[in-house]
DNA sequence: AAACGTCCCAACCGCCCTCAC
DNA sequence: TGTGAGGGCGGTTGGGACGTT
């Protein structure tokens, strides 16, 4: 339907930000904070498009980014979200506290899909990449300059929302197996395992232990997987969430800092709240109330991905994708905090 | 030291989603 | 319910940095 320019182009700069640039913004932004993108730059005295400020803050200048090499463990767990997720950068950036989106796309287009090539799983699929010969990028590891290899467009890559819970009446394009443990010897232990490349691969997310880590990430290669499954098994804490909890109360006794939800499921499992940001790693710092309950049962709630309605938003949304739409009742899916 | 090739990442582009009217 | 504005996202690209010959 044609759309109006996002700002005049004639009359803005482009490429390269310079220091004053920067300085203009970063000022502007701690003086009003983050408000209409499009107005910013002429309010700021900025010679640029909204969008351009955007990106430029929230990639590179917001002072809560994490700078320096990716870790092992964070490799591993972009790699396991990106196998639940596909190319969902911004919720994978979502469970990676000061990573960006942009940061972790062109993280995984020069290191990860190498190193995936390297053990022989397609980074696309992440199947074994002999097992996936039936897919147009086969073939051997390529070179790195040819690492960009064309996506093999499998709906997963495609606006696909594995954001999304799926309604029994969706269109399932790609699904992915997750399940979600606690680990009974510790309270605050939750494991995500997925069945993927990575079968047997067990993502332990939020102990102690790892508290202060990136991650507490384990991976065990073994299995190829077979399809790419959004089963999930829920592991459910232990004291459950009466209905006389009070998620407000809750948020302020024990933790502050960061958005998250807690979704409260209904269904088979009424009356039991499930945390899925803690669950889905992540970090202590923007840890959930729920941590430190404890889970009793392993709940299957089949989690389905689809092309045919990407409205949906629940599940998996922690912070900016946490919105409540009309679609989640469908999901029987409800949101506290 | 220069030329060339490759890698990497900041930034851009265009489409999609949400929301207000 | 339809439409447009604004914001957000994923894919792509340009050019600087770095390595090799």
């Amino acid at each position: 339907m044609g759309r109006s320019p996002c700002c005049e182009k004639e009359h803005t700069n482009k490429g390269a930000w310079t220091k004053e640039e920067d300085e203009r913004l970063i000022n502007y932004i701690k003086l009003h904070g983050e408000g209409c993108w499009r107005s910013l730059p002429k309010a700021a005295g900025l010679l640029r498009c909204g969008k351009s400020c955007r990106l430029r803050w929230i990639n590179y200048l917001r002072p809560d980014l994490k700078r320096g090499n990716f870790t092992e463990d964070e490799d591993e767990l972009i790699i396991n979200l990106h196998s639940l997720l596909g190319n969902k950068w911004s919720l994978i950036a979502a469970r990676l506290p000061g990573r960006t989106d942009n940061e972790i796309k062109n993280y995984w287009n020069t290191h990860i899909k190498r190193k995936l090539y390297s053990r022989g799983i397609d980074p696309q699929t992440h199947r074994p990449l002999n097992a996936a010969s039936a897919t147009p990028t086969t073939a051997a590891v390529p070179s790195p300059s040819t690492a960009t290899v064309p996506v093999a467009t499998s709906s997963s890559n495609k606006k696909i929302n594995s954001d999304s819970i799926s309604s029994s009446n969706t269109t399932t394009n790609t699904t992915h197996d997750v399940v979600i443990t606690n680990n009974n010897n510790n309270s605050n232990g939750f494991q995500l395992v997925t069945n993927s490349a990575y079968a047997n691969t067990t993502t332990k997310v939020g102990t102690d232990e790892d508290s202060n880590s990136s991650s507490g990430v384990t991976v065990e290669e073994s299995f190829p997987h077979h399809q790419l499954n959004l089963d999930l098994s829920i592991g459910l804490p232990s004291h459950q969430v009466s209905s006389s909890v009070n998620p407000e109360k809750l948020k302020a006794e024990e933790h502050d800092q960061k958005p998250h939800v807690l979704y409260h499921w209904y269904g088979n499992i009424t009356g039991q709240g499930v945390c899925l940001c803690y669950s889905l790693g992540l970090q202590s710092d923007q840890a959930c109330y729920c941590k430190g309950m404890g889970a009793t049962a392993t709940t299957t709630t089949r989690v389905t991905t689809t092309a045919t309605d990407s409205r949906k938003r629940c599940l998996v949304g922690s912070g900016a994708y946490g919105t409540k739409t009309g679609t989640e009742e469908e999901a029987n899916i409800e949101r506290f905090g």
